[in-house]
DNA sequence: AGGCATGCCATTTTT
DNA sequence: TGGCATGCCT
């Protein structure tokens, strides 16, 4: 190993000493000895532009990581002379430790290693005034965006109905997206919202945000690009300081991203960028894969290097993700391969709706558990959010523990937001938008009415909502009550603004949250969701103390925070196959392999060939997604939106290469259809209850000739055993009786009625009668 | 100003 | 089907 003493802080200026000479790539040092050829070429290639085509599974981060080691240890750069862009905070976070630990932890000062959009406001904090903006600019989120639009959209008299503001947030994104300010739209893009209004909206929006003093997330690189393009001087400062330039999944660049990068990197053109042509799977964001087609005519002679070699998953799951992808035209073409042992073919099976595909993945994963299998090797990857509806409700059942990851973000919840908004108008008065959300939140009678005249005198005088509120306090243009409400209001922001000098954020927040009302209108607040809110919000003040300023947490929470909430235990993990990407798991259970389901309906009716074949790289990440195993599952009938339908297997499961498949389906003679159904209890039809699909009416061919197979008696011997695993791998809690009162996460509040083993039976107030393990409920205070 | 009923519309979502 | 938003009613 070598050793080294810590940077002293870095100056950008001095240039540090080579300890070796950077031309003699030929000794390899040897902390890369465990690195492959090609790996080792990625990393040593320090000068000049570098193409790093990294497959699946083929150790990108380990190249990437390595390179950046290798960059600081040879002493080529500074650590602060280096620009590293990802993605998400997750892969920034994982790669900041990564190199931490190759370089021995001197890597306190990697100032630009970072997401896109949080590089974007970094720079932008120091350049806010060439585009009009002060460096204290809010950070407004996809909420934000859609209320102000909305705003704007009525004041114009659009037609709402007709011209939704999602759709306008829809189109201003892209055009961000694309580099274009208002200016730059053509006609057809200006066509493109309410008969040619697109323009003059994206252009009032911009100007509303610019007196908000606020920007979107979009806004954080178009206005860098547009401040490179306007000031030499300042494009030339980042030009000079990034010494070296690498970028991350560089398949989902979008137009902004592309050029504000390649600004950067023209002058010393240092970059080297890594992706995969096959895992773009973000187009419908604006992502661009010419841009890595094209990486090789921007920067002349690129070296071009290819990561094959995989060391995640079995030769069987290579050869069926590698057989699924090659059915696409547009590919660079890589061909992955492995040195792992061999492991069981990928299965696909065939099933009857889509409750039995819940069942039959509940019972695979408790057979898995049984033979030893941690459940945080498990998952189940679906194409949307909907279909994890089936499985938490059969999870729930059984007992089984899970985590769904996405849907909201923590800092997406409302009460989150909420807090939020108060921070904010304390940081920053002239944020409207934080300041309409919590005028009246917790409720203060304050109305509609109230809302329009502080409106029209913030308009008239113009001021911020805000200020005009504490104006018209002092007035008499309100009702006596309303204004005696935000004369109340607006001395506890002017007393909370005089503490956040005095005390750290997380104690001005405690103290907004009590004296605000907010506390006591959550605890006055009976219903199911109030006790988490509570609890998200104890966990903000307690997220709040490792920030000294109130600035500094703002940002993080708008750029930053993710979704990473404690766990406890060992899980199944159920996702969406986008928010997969990246990740592995032993065992993945692939369900709602259908035509309409995946691909989806709405990439078959729009898009066309472009938008069926990025389907198909959806299904390639979410294969190579297993190290192990991998199962597909499709079904006959699923209910979409309250509507039953019967549907046909995927056309991605025939692209599959026979030879690496085992079929179990209900149209070639399988064994599934009939004996999970009829295990299922035994009440035969316990399942087949109100509003299943009518049997009689709904056969097809795959439903006569799976009643030909018959029922396989074994199947109900394989169902008790699975149950009673399932029973006594938990001891009944003493705790609960029968008659206490309880709470669910998902049910909410109920009464015990029954209870034997772990099993309850609760009557709940919302949900009606369930039964449910007891792990799953808490004591709750009886009222 | 706030609570209920009706009606509408539903992918994927790194920031 | 169900979640959310709007509008109507008190």
């Amino acid at each position: 190993m070598h050793d080294w003493p810590a940077f002293p802080n870095c100056s950008p200026v001095n240039n540090p000493p080579a300890i070796t000479d950077p031309a003699d790539v030929q000794s390899v040092p040897e902390w890369l000895g465990h690195l492959n050829a090609p790996q080792r070429e990625a990393v040593m290639t320090t000068e000049g532009p570098v193409l790093m085509l990294a497959g699946a599974g083929t150790g990108k981060t380990a190249a990437l990581t390595h390179r950046l080691a290798h960059i600081v240890r040879e002493r080529l750069a500074w650590p602060s002379e280096i620009l590293c862009v990802t993605f998400t905070n997750k892969a920034a976070r994982e790669m900041r430790e990564r190199v931490g630990k190759l370089t021995g932890g001197a890597l306190e000062g990697m100032p630009w290693l970072g997401t896109f959009h949080s590089i974007g406001a970094k720079m932008l904090r120091r350049h806010a005034e060439l585009v009009d903006l002060k460096s204290n600019y809010t950070i407004i989120d996809t909420d934000d965006q859609l209320r102000l639009l909305k705003t704007l959209i009525r004041e114009n008299d659009i037609d709402e109905k007709r011209w939704p503001p999602r759709q306008l947030a829809g189109l201003i994104d892209s055009w961000k997206n694309r580099g274009l300010n208002p200016g730059d739209l053509t006609p057809v893009d200006n066509e493109s919202y309410a008969n040619g209004k697109g323009q003059e909206m994206y252009r009032l929006y911009q100007a509303r945000l610019q007196s908000l003093n606020a920007c979107d997330f979009g806004d954080l690189l178009l206005h860098m690009l547009n401040i490179f393009r306007k000031h030499r001087d300042v494009l030339e400062q980042y030009q000079k300081r990034f010494k070296y330039v690498l970028v991350d999944e560089y398949q989902d660049t979008n137009a902004v991203q592309y050029l504000w990068l390649r600004l950067i990197a023209q002058d010393r053109k240092n970059i080297c960028v890594v992706g995969d042509d096959d895992q773009s799977i973000y187009s419908w964001r604006g992502a661009e894969v010419a841009n890595i087609l094209r990486f090789d005519k921007d920067f002349p002679g690129a070296k071009v290097v290819k990561l094959e070699q995989n060391y995640r998953s079995t030769p069987q799951i290579l050869a069926a993700a590698s057989g699924l992808i090659e059915a696409n035209s547009q590919r660079l073409g890589k061909t992955l391969w492995t040195e792992l042992p061999e492991g069981p073919k990928v299965r696909v099976i065939g099933v009857w709706d889509a409750p039995e595909e819940a069942r039959r993945v509940g019972e695979e994963i408790e057979r898995l558990e049984r033979e030893g299998l941690s459940l945080e090797q498990v998952a189940i990857l679906v194409r949307a959010q909907y279909q994890t509806r089936e499985f938490e409700d059969r999870f729930i059942q059984i007992g089984l523990n899970y985590r769904i990851v996405g849907g909201f973000r923590f800092y997406e919840r409302a009460e989150i937001r909420d807090a939020m908004a108060y921070l904010r108008v304390i940081a920053q008065p002239a944020d409207d938008l934080a300041f309409e959300r919590i005028y009246n939140t917790p409720k203060r009678g304050l109305g509609a009415k109230t809302l329009e005249k502080m409106f029209l005198h913030a308009r008239s005088t113009g001021q911020p909502l805000a200020a005009a509120a504490l104006e018209l306090a002092d007035s008499d243009e309100l009702p006596p009550r309303a204004r005696n409400t935000i004369a109340e209001l607006m001395r506890s922001f002017l007393r909370w603004r005089e503490m956040s000098e005095a005390v750290t954020p997380s104690e001005l927040m405690r103290a907004v949250l009590e004296e605000s009302g907010y506390d006591a209108m959550l605890k006055a607040d009976r219903s199911t969701e109030a006790a988490g809110r509570a609890e998200n919000l104890t966990e903000l003040v307690r997220a709040m103390e490792e920030y000294d300023t109130l600035e500094q947490f703002l940002e993080h929470v708008a750029l930053v925070m993710d979704n990473d909430a404690r766990d406890d235990g060992e899980k199944v993990t159920i996702m969406t196959m986008h928010a997969a990407k990246g990740l592995e798991f032993d065992h993945v259970f692939l369900p709602g392999w259908e035509e309409g389901v995946f691909p989806s309906q709405r990439s078959l009716d729009e898009g066309g060939l472009a938008s069926l074949e990025e389907e198909r790289r959806l299904a390639y990440v979410a294969i190579t997604r297993a190290r192990r195993k991998c199962t597909i599952i499709h079904a006959a009938n699923r209910r979409i939106f309250g509507q039953w339908n019967s549907s046909i297997p995927s056309r991605f499961v025939e692209d599959l290469p026979e030879e690496h498949v085992e079929s179990e389906t209900t149209l070639t003679g399988g064994r599934s259809l009939w004996q999970a159904n009829w295990s299922e209890s035994e009440d035969p039809f316990a399942h087949v209850s109100q509003s299943r699909p009518d049997r009689s009416s709904a056969r097809g061919p795959g439903w006569q000739r799976a009643l030909a197979t018959g029922y396989d008696p074994k199947a109900k011997r394989v169902k008790e055993s699975t149950r009673s695993a399932a029973s006594f791998a938990a001891k009944a809690r003493t705790d609960i009786r029968v008659g206490d009162r309880v709470f669910h996460d998902k049910f909410g509040y109920g009464e015990v009625m029954d209870q034997e083993g772990n099993k309850l039976v609760i009557e709940f107030d919302k949900a009606g009668e369930k039964r449910v393990i007891d792990s799953f409920v808490t004591l709750a205070n009886s009222s």
